[in-house]
DNA sequence: GCAGGAATTCTAGCGGCGCTATATTTGGGC
DNA sequence: GCCCAAATATAGCGCCGCTAGAATTCCTGC
């Protein structure tokens, strides 16, 4: 069974060199620079090779996705179990967010705006997006009504910041002011008037 | 020269020919469906009668677009301008972007989602998207601090909710209830705690 | 009314896209 | 060492955005 192992051990191998292609390409020149010609070249196969490891290059992009989804829970979850010495977890989850957002953007893309077959909030979602979701609602804190719709809120306003910034929207210049704001709004012992 | 005036005009009404077919079939079948040949085949004239108005098909979505902006400034600003009788100004001016958003999704997605060149923030913005936004300060009330970044972080959360509403990662029930947290985060006299 | 010429519009085509049917090569099993 | 299945490549389909150059239309001046 050696060979076959060896097989299937090249096969993932390939797998991974895909998925590295695309997603460095993407980082260089963005996702639509993403082809299957170019892909196909940067690993020396030719295109039909791609189809024998993704349905099409909306499948690959998942995958790129995917990966995403487990680096940005991991991200969060250091964030939030970083309870020693660190009081605002809230402020670090989201900087951590925006963070992930801003050092990978290509790949933040292709988990939250680009068309993706991925299901959300559903049982079918991937692990790794409920635990990332999950982060968000452990850094409310506890003893929150509607947690959910509330983490929903901030992760809507952690997007919205994201996005906005990434396509030069809203300026890159006070990023820290904002967050500053948005974490202000959303602490649970928030008191604040006219600010 | 009525002779020239009538070519102005009809090429004005083949203009407004490109701009209402393009939308139509975003609205119908996607941006992704929208393409020269097709449009060329709605307005019954050959592609390159496309390019005598627009620059490419990228023209004509900031086109779009910018349409998009004078209706979405035109929505705020009634809501804004409606003191009488209705106490909460923030609440309705929320609500009447996310009506937009959800209402024309396309355009939305033209103004605010697709690479553009249209620039924000800056000298070159159009007068109505600056307008649109304006309205958002004005709806947060007067005698808040970095009254601009506060707007730039509700717009950014309308903004999330609205995008990740529509691509369906996060489910359409409970939007009047994230609406409402919205707005009371972001309520001039908010005092809540622990909610 | 009509010829000339500019403005307008169309035909046809380029290179590239995602994807796939089919041909070719490779390499393990006997 | 041959055979056959699995792996891989070649070549092509229909589509894309865009454009050069041909064909047509229609205003102008006589």
């Amino acid at each position: 069974m050696s060979i076959a192992e060896r097989k299937e051990r090249q096969r993932a191998e390939r797998y991974e060199l895909i998925l590295a292609a695309a997603r460095e390409l993407a980082e260089t020149e963005g996702w639509e620079a993403v082809t299957t010609r170019r892909l196909a070249d940067l690993i020396s196969y030719s295109q039909p090779v791609l189809y024998s490891h993704f349905r099409g290059k909306a499948d690959i992009m998942a995958a790129v996705a995917t990966r995403g989804f487990e680096e940005l829970a991991t991200r969060l979850k250091i964030e939030a179990a970083n309870v020693t010495g660190a009081p605002d977890i809230l402020r670090n989850v989201c900087a951590a967010y925006l963070d992930f957002a801003c050092s990978r953007p290509v790949v933040y893309e292709a988990m939250f705006v680009l068309p993706t077959k991925i299901k959300f909030a559903s049982e079918e979602t991937p692990p790794a997006l409920r635990a990332a979701f999950d982060a968000l609602v452990a850094a409310l804190g506890p003893d929150r009504k509607e947690p959910v719709f509330l983490a929903e809120v901030l992760w809507s306003a952690l997007h919205g910041m994201a996005v906005l910034m990434q396509s030069e929207r809203i300026p890159a210049t006070g990023a820290e002011v904002r967050l500053d704001i948005l974490v202000q709004k959303f602490r649970s012992d928030s008191q604040a008037v006219n600010s």
